[in-house]
DNA sequence: CTTTAGTTTAGAATTGTTCTAATCTACTTG
DNA sequence: CAAGTAGATTAGAACAATTCTAAACTAAAG
């Protein structure tokens, strides 16, 4: 890994902080480079600490939180409700939704057409939509 | 409160209770009547303390999580995930989905019938669907 | 540069939940 | 009924995830 190299992906991350309105600090930009360097991924903040760790990349936790909420904010990530006590959040911010492998705590996405909402009771006066999110739970 | 009165609604709850193979203990037949009493609730651990104190009924949290845990394990039962930091249980045990209101963090039933899945990707080999959870957050 | 608004940080604090070990109690058996 | 016992309750400690605090840093503007 040999000190903090500027890669070719850099430029990408770095437009798509900037895009977000979000300064491109070393810490961000280590982290997006993590998230967003190849496909999609659904990542634990802890899990994303670790890997920050292994990459040799210095930060505390709390920027992690930090971050992680930020891009949240920004629409870069999204994030998901599975379990109480742990979010995870995810980098495909598309239209989509889950299976959960309850045994092992896997996430994986299910293209949003593959699933079709028939009717919905009035979404109650004023109240808009915000996001509709099926979580097919799976034993295996 | 006056003591422990045996009231009408009880043998219901007590058989209940019984039927589900849990000791029918002080603690566990008050929580019952408040969680049974009327209608489906979503109610979170601490708030059925609170308002269990409120009805002068004298248990510890420990005993409202733990009372929570053993009535969902049998059944009675059901815990929804919506936000990280907070479990809900549900009342309402049968096939159905939820309405969130995000801003005032409440719940409300949709009927199972009024949403239709189209199709799903192979729940992989040997891989159960133990259940599909809709939830349609509202701004509202 | 200098300034400044936004960011990071370590560590403390909070929150929700679970655990522990002692005490209690619903129910079985005699 | 009178034990006896498995199961339940409890206070408080322990934990884990997350958020907060206030001081130190840094990207970007001037
Ligand atoms: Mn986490
Ligand atoms: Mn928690
Ligand atoms: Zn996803
Ligand atoms: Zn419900």
């Amino acid at each position: 890994m040999r000190a903090r190299s500027t890669t070719a992906s850099d430029p990408t991350v770095l437009e798509r902080l900037r895009g977000a309105g979000l300064r491109p600090t070393r810490q961000r930009l280590a982290l997006a480079r993590l998230l967003f360097a190849r496909g999609d991924r659904h990542v634990t903040a802890e899990a994303l600490f670790t890997e920050a760790k292994q990459h040799r990349v210095n930060l505390s936790l709390a920027t992690v939180y930090n971050a992680l909420h930020d891009f949240t904010g920004k629409g870069l990530l999204r994030e998901i409700v599975l379990d109480s006590n742990r979010s995870c959040f995810d980098t495909n911010t598309s239209d989509h939704h889950h299976f959960y492998f309850e045994r092992s705590g896997r996430l994986e996405d299910i293209p949003a057409e593959q699933v079709r909402i028939a009717a919905l009771p009035q979404a109650p006066d004023g109240a808009s939509v915000s996001r509709v999110d099926v979580i097919i739970r799976v034993d295996g």
